[in-house]
DNA sequence: CGCGTCCTTGAACCGCGTCAAGCCAGGTGG
DNA sequence: CCACCTGGCTTGACGCGGTTCAAGGACGCG
């Protein structure tokens, strides 16, 4: 399965091209688009990489990762279908933060050149992202301040809801859309796998959450709302 | 000290509006801007505040706050002349943060229509600033893996050194532009301003910084740096 | 069945926040 | 000109929360 699928026949409609550009650029970036799978895993870019373009998230998961000292990886943002992620303007060189996939992943690059003609061509697209990057960065500064300020119980009852309102919840089992293991939510939360372990013991003690298999179930959303809501 | 600097007489060459419009829009806004001095202290807005517009620094220094837990503030960004604060999306209806002056400032307000107006008649205006919310996204998805992961001592290093970059130097002196109490240095650093004061005095000692009354003199960048080296 | 990986749990250590007391400088009034 | 006062700065002591280390358990896969 590698064949690419034209922006005519692409499913995700929330794609900022599909809605803001006019009908003969959404022609010319779709043929000269490059679109590329990724496995659970593997990256989109690393920290370092050169910056040639952008990429938008046609459909799967992704996260965003500034890794730190030791190796330890912090994740900084998680997105999924219609998200951008690699823009980081013409200003920087290269990546100062990687992309991983979280599960399988098709994502559109449009390369540097392409997409300033088409910005300065189609003025809806670029205040679409211009918007997209505002309420992003909104949200990262709202993060800012609850890693900064979060005891890891609220930490850790944030990260459930903020991977809740990226991802969703599966309607039939009422579980996380998403697998991740320990490592990973402590990534998110700012903590390590053994907090995150504990934490979800004593959510699922206070009959907050339960643990079915590798899923997360969410049983008491308000009960998780109401530990962080000291922090509005 | 009252009256309206008009675009033409602006000393801020650094302003979007200024580089990007087009000379009749220029003019345009230049017409309905509505230009406001703020004393040291006093609010730009606050949280809560129901968005109308965006601010363009023409001058001064200001932080962006966002006040937590038993009103403990958490500074999550610093900006001068020709940032823009305030500029939230259409699609908050209220500021999640305050704006503060930390000196006399003079901020432009435009009003959130005449903006749109702009927005989709100046292709350059509108990408320079989706720039911005990019670089600006960048750097705050840098600090929150800064605060996540550093020790104290590295926070308090990384904060002096931030602070230089936004606000640079005094050459004479040797001296951070801005002067600062001890509270307002932990805001920024995650930190309590206990810890501030006895990492200052660790560096004073190790002659990295000196205290000038109530400046604080960079006397080693390069061992400054070298603290949060690990974090690249 | 055995191995590896992830999860769980306990215990020890330590960094940091909190509290409290003392200090210093600048400002004010007698 | 000095005494006092106030607010920010400094310093020490203490206790808690969270990280780290280590060992054991559960589960899946070959």
């Amino acid at each position: 399965m590698n064949y690419k699928i034209s922006c005519q026949d692409c499913a995700n409609k929330q794609c900022f091209v599909q809605q803001y550009c006019f009908a003969d650029w959404i022609n010319r970036i779709d043929q000269s688009k490059n679109q590329a799978w990724y496995k659970r895993g593997q990256y989109i870019f690393r920290e370092g990489d050169r910056v040639f373009g952008i990429y938008f998230i046609q459909q799967g998961k992704v996260k965003v990762v500034s890794t730190g000292l030791n190796n330890k990886e912090q994740v900084v943002r998680l997105a999924t279908d219609g998200h951008v992620v690699g823009h980081r303007g013409y200003g920087a060189e290269t990546y100062p933060i990687g992309a991983i996939a979280l599960e399988d992943t098709i994502a559109c690059f449009v390369e540097n050149k392409l997409l300033y003609d088409a910005f300065m061509a189609n003025p809806k697209f670029t205040y679409s992202l211009m918007m997209f990057y505002s309420i992003e960065l909104r949200k990262t500064e709202i993060r800012l301040r609850h890693l900064a300020q979060m005891s890891i119980r609220e930490k850790i009852a944030n990260t459930l809801l903020y991977i809740k309102d990226i991802y969703g919840i599966n309607e039939k089992e009422n579980c996380l859309n998403v697998i991740l293991n320990r490592q990973e939510i402590a990534d998110i939360a700012g903590t390590t796998a053994e907090q995150v372990t504990r934490q979800l013991t004593d959510f699922e003690k206070e009959k907050l959450i339960a643990k079915l298999g590798k899923k997360i179930v969410l049983d008491d959303l308000e009960g998780l709302k109401k530990i962080i809501a000291a922090h509005s």
